[in-house]
DNA sequence: CACACACATAAGCACACGCTTATGAGTCAT
DNA sequence: ATGACTCATAAGCGTGTGCTTATGTGTGTG
């Protein structure tokens, strides 16, 4: 919900990745354990640890649980970011990028 | 250096404070321990652990030592969440939001 | 109904982390 | 030179954190 618990949470490694991975889309828990070297309760806890951050929503589906990134989740660290970055690009770079944004 | 240090560095509220308050402008140790109830010692640890990930410079003068953020330390951050945003403002959220961010 | 499956929760454990006090290293003043 | 001052480092300690195994809860399948 605020950005204390964002950067707590995301401050494990694992975590991060888990993140990073299910960023790529919505994914079922087994199928999202595959490729981490990790036991089923420590994924799940991971789970419920970005849950509670608001980095993750759930979707059931029968026995299985879809997990997916809550779209806005990472909305307060980007507004932490946006108050306490010190350095700003120079307004033709943040155009610049900007329209690299927009364009892709 | 990367977003993991940072990550790591800034999920300490104290920390985050440190960071913060040094973001108003470059200060002296003994300053920026004022207000913080906190030893010198916790306060000089950190400052090392804030200036390992590269979010804080400094400068010394005499037998003081001036710290102030480092305007690109926090770039590897604004990296990783340009990289894994799942929400992206509309078009014109994002123009006025920059045109709010060049009048300031 | 019984069993397999997907996930959550409980309990315990090893380790990391942030704090403290004590001390070291360097600089200014008298 | 001696003492005050600023900051860094060392050592020790309590707590938090992430992992494990064991078990619970709910849902499909035979």
């Amino acid at each position: 919900m605020n950005e204390a618990d964002i950067f707590k949470v995301l401050a494990d490694p694992t975590r991060r990745a888990v993140f990073e991975r299910l960023a790529q889309g919505e994914m079922t828990g087994t199928a999202l354990r595959e490729g981490f070297v990790i036991s089923q309760p420590a994924l799940s806890q991971h789970i419920a640890a970005l849950r509670g951050a608001g980095l993750i929503r759930e979707r059931r589906e029968g026995r299985n649980v879809n997990y997916s990134v809550d779209p806005e989740g990472l909305a307060p660290l980007h507004e932490w970011l946006a108050r306490h970055r010190a350095f700003w690009p120079s307004r033709i770079e943040r155009l610049r990028n900007l329209i690299k944004e927009m364009d892709q």
